[in-house]
DNA sequence: AGCCAATCTTATTGAGTATTAAGAATATAA
DNA sequence: TTATATTCTTAATACTCAATAAGATTGGCT
């Protein structure tokens, strides 16, 4: 019930829970959030080659249907997945291919970020020593 | 504690758990993760347009210094953000410009998600009419 | 120097929510 | 009906968030 906060809570500026109900930024980060797990970024990952059967992902993934099914599930509420019926199975899709763009971005920026600090811990072993910097 | 499952449980394949907590798939969903709160995606946005005080983000956020802080430091902490400290103000930064290209596909993709579903929602409006469908 | 105020960070708590696994229930096709 | 695929339910655990209070750093004042 989120009308009801305690029992003569001051009025509590309604400004505030603008910003952090506003829709905009609400579906924003349900979009990012529903990305934050391991294992969803895993199940991207093997679809961006294209589409899979839950069966197929499971047996990847080595989950039991449940969990293979749940993460698809969310995965699909946020339009992040498509799926279609064929016989027994079940395919499941990428909807929009700017999704595998976000995580080639994101490896980039990792990526990035990890050879930064690898420079540094280089430069910090340089530092260590009595050589003078060439650079 | 992930090590302990039911009284008897079977061994249960511990490769699953290698899938789950690899480093690789751990890190990506933390960049994602940390994007996924509405407050965050609001702060990247205002800092999108260049670096700027906690308490100037605080004042426009209309939250504490200490919960502007740590949303703060989450960022921080993935690398998202950097920070330099001028007299006592504190100035964040976003450290890799392809962080704001993430929140502009984002964006896209929900911006076109959501026409879709427009587009649908007027079919099914002219689909309740006798009118031929011209396409 | 010594002290105070401003700015920011960190630690802690509690309430709410999410995640997980396992099993039951459901639906569909062969 | 049987097998396959998925969803639903339940319960235990773990995490997130917001809020408070305490701590640290800096600048300015006297």
């Amino acid at each position: 019930m989120p009308s009801r906060r305690s029992p003569s809570a001051p009025p509590a500026d309604p400004s505030a829970a603008h910003v952090r109900s506003d829709p905009v930024y609400v579906v924003k980060a349900q979009l990012f959030r529903v990305l934050g797990h391991p294992l969803r970024i895993r199940i991207l990952e093997l679809l961006r080659d294209g589409e899979r059967t839950v069966g197929d992902l499971q047996a990847e993934l080595e989950l039991d249907s449940s969990g293979t099914s749940q993460h698809l599930a969310a995965l699909r509420q946020q339009s992040v997945l498509d799926s279609r019926r064929v016989g027994t199975s079940v395919y499941y899709r990428i909807r929009d291919p700017r999704i595998s763009q976000l995580l080639a971005i994101a490896k980039e920026i990792l990526t990035s970020a990890l050879s930064d600090s690898h420079a540094l811990l280089s430069d910090l072993a340089d530092e260590a020593r009595p050589r003078p910097r060439s650079r």
